[in-house]
DNA sequence: TTGTATGCGTTATCAG
DNA sequence: CTGATAACGCATACAA
């Protein structure tokens, strides 16, 4: 019957158990990496030792001071996980990033991005052996800072962070084009565009020219990049964030006024895309016959009814795993490699030729 | 114009600091730790000294050995990240225990609760200073094993880890019962259930007193338990996971027999919700007139159409700060305590008086 | 206000 | 196969 509340009267450490078994540190610490053969003999007597003293194997702590390695990666989110969770595919892109840091035996620590109420950022201080940076924009760019200084490998997924950093990148303005040659190739001249926010003050609103130039989300830049490729006058509405609800507020915006209504959307997201259809059949409209909708990352959406989403799908999974692979390696000592991954166009039920 | 490339001589230490800068270690650590009163003078110094050895402060494998904690809480979640975060309560949750852990410092630790491919769980090494468990069910008891041996605080939310273990727990057979009451002050007497998985087989089907017997996951338990209260009869199905296929598939085996069709579905979540709404209209079944569906934790759910789920909502945010509180408590030394939240009945209007 | 001494718990090296 | 020794880099009590 042991109380979780007693007070432990100190721990047992690697020289007590050692102790206890006779044996030196040395042989009781090689007993538990296991770096060198010993005994079974002796094996036994420092483990039951161990049991004996109730320790349960070597602090971390030390063993990381000691090593020079904590055996954790710390990923750095923009905001309230909430926010950065309200992405889809963020979910996926995390199941690949352990899975490519699991041949460490690595764990994720998740930091915020945020101001943190005048406290010093947690990334300054935290005992990682590398930094994964997410969507090098804005604030992040203050959490580069502060990785570099400390000299700690870093991968960049979707974000430019220059100077040899390795980074994992989407072929983002080429699959745009993609998808919209697609519309142009239905037939489509009236199209318009929603795109991912510009920044992160995440102002809705049309997309002017000046906008543009002050923009700094990469991903937002590049998509409308490439739709512009094929066609350069598209116009465009940013949303706040990428949600059904935004997306319906940007698809009133678009399709408000019969006479100035596009014949085609092609959103930047999924969600966004869900939202538009949304928008689209509130106001009446079938999809696609009198609008076609196009979405970006090819995500399972629910809410769209029947719908089946015509999107760009992005390789999250791997965006994830390849930015692991690349820690692991640099954690290794080899030199990591830049990555460009490809989405695949995958049609549906939601763009057709105009009926108009 | 620095390479990343360039192996670096070797990393300045606060000792090479304080030398460069004319004063001694102790001098320099209390500069960064400012936990002393230092002359401006020799601060300067030191930060000089600091920023001209490219020091970017203390190691923190080094500091966390010397204070004894490292400020990383681990989380502990089953499976996949992909399946822990199915579950759309989850990063609400997550996002509470982070605020709760903020006036720590601390960061989360996203662990798994793999086998792991022979490997010694990370749980086991990594150097973390508490750890939150969350439902406690099957492969989580081992999880608890490391924890206990390891001596660490821990915190259970949802589920129960015995032995003065501190645990945040929701009123979930309280609640269940809540909503039970609700549908049968409405005037339904045929009312059936559809269960969260019972077990980490997440086997689907009939519950069966039989399986019931031999399931593990408290939360279903106790949900059914609740609605049994009320209907002490109620016919039960299982659904392999919280989401809306499952859902539906659930609903078509209590909905496909016309005779022997429900007037109420009480869903242990939303998402099963919104997949029996799906399944009931896909067999021209109006909701509510036809039949009724609750709901229980309060999400948004989207996909339900026109629908506002009635349903119970449970403070998640609330759960995960709950938690957070506590490990901060643990960590002070102030005894913890276990904390049970209650959900709230939230109508909606998925439910009305039986038409029949 | 600053310096001195000590130990946090390990693990790598190398000699026996 | 085992043991002595020396770091790993820092923060605190205490003395000056």
């Amino acid at each position: 019957m042991t109380s979780s509340s007693a007070p432990a009267p100190r721990r047992a450490t690697l020289a007590d158990v050692a102790h206890a078994a006779g044996v030196s540190t040395s042989t009781a610490s090689v007993v538990f990496s296991g770096r060198t053969r010993v005994s079974d003999a002796t094996r036994e007597r420092v483990l039951a030792a161990a049991a004996d003293l109730g320790y349960a194997g070597p602090d971390p702590r030390a063993a990381s001071l000691r090593l020079g390695r904590s055996g954790i990666v710390a990923v750095v989110l923009e905001g309230h996980l909430r926010t950065a969770f309200l992405d889809p595919v963020t979910i996926p892109m995390m199941d690949g990033l352990t899975d490519g840091l699991a041949s460490l035996g690595a764990g994720v620590l998740l930091l915020r991005d945020e101001p943190g109420e005048g406290e010093v950022p947690a990334l300054a201080t935290a005992p990682v052996d590398a930094v994964v940076l997410i969507g090098c924009s804005g604030r992040t760019r203050a959490s580069l800072e502060i990785v570099r200084a400390r000299g700690l490998p870093v991968v960049v997924i979707e974000g430019d962070a220059g100077e040899g950093i390795p980074q994992i990148t989407l072929d983002n303005r080429e699959a745009a084009a993609e998808m919209a040659r697609h519309i142009q190739g239905l037939g489509h001249e009236r199209v318009a565009a929603v795109t991912l926010p510009l920044d992160s003050d995440r102002i809705r609103g049309r997309v002017t020219d000046e906008r543009l130039g002050r923009a700094t989300i990469d991903v937002t830049i590049e998509r409308l990049a490439g739709a512009r490729d094929v066609y350069p006058d598209l116009p465009a509405v940013s949303a706040g964030s990428s949600s059904i609800d935004d997306g319906v507020i940007a698809g009133r915006a678009l399709l408000s006024d019969p006479a100035a209504r596009p014949t085609a959307i092609l959103a930047q997201s999924d969600l966004l895309a869900a939202g538009v259809i949304r928008a689209a059949e509130d106001l009446g409209l079938r999809v696609p016959d009198d609008l076609s909708v196009a979405g970006f990352d090819g995500i399972r959406v629910d809410g769209i009814g029947p719908h089946m989403l015509t999107t760009m799908v992005q390789p999250a999974v791997e965006k994830g795993r390849a930015a692991g692979e690349q820690v692991a390696r640099m954690l290794r000592g080899e030199s990591p490699e830049s990555m460009h991954l490809t989405c695949r166009f995958r049609a549906g039920t939601t763009t057709a030729a105009p009926t108009i």
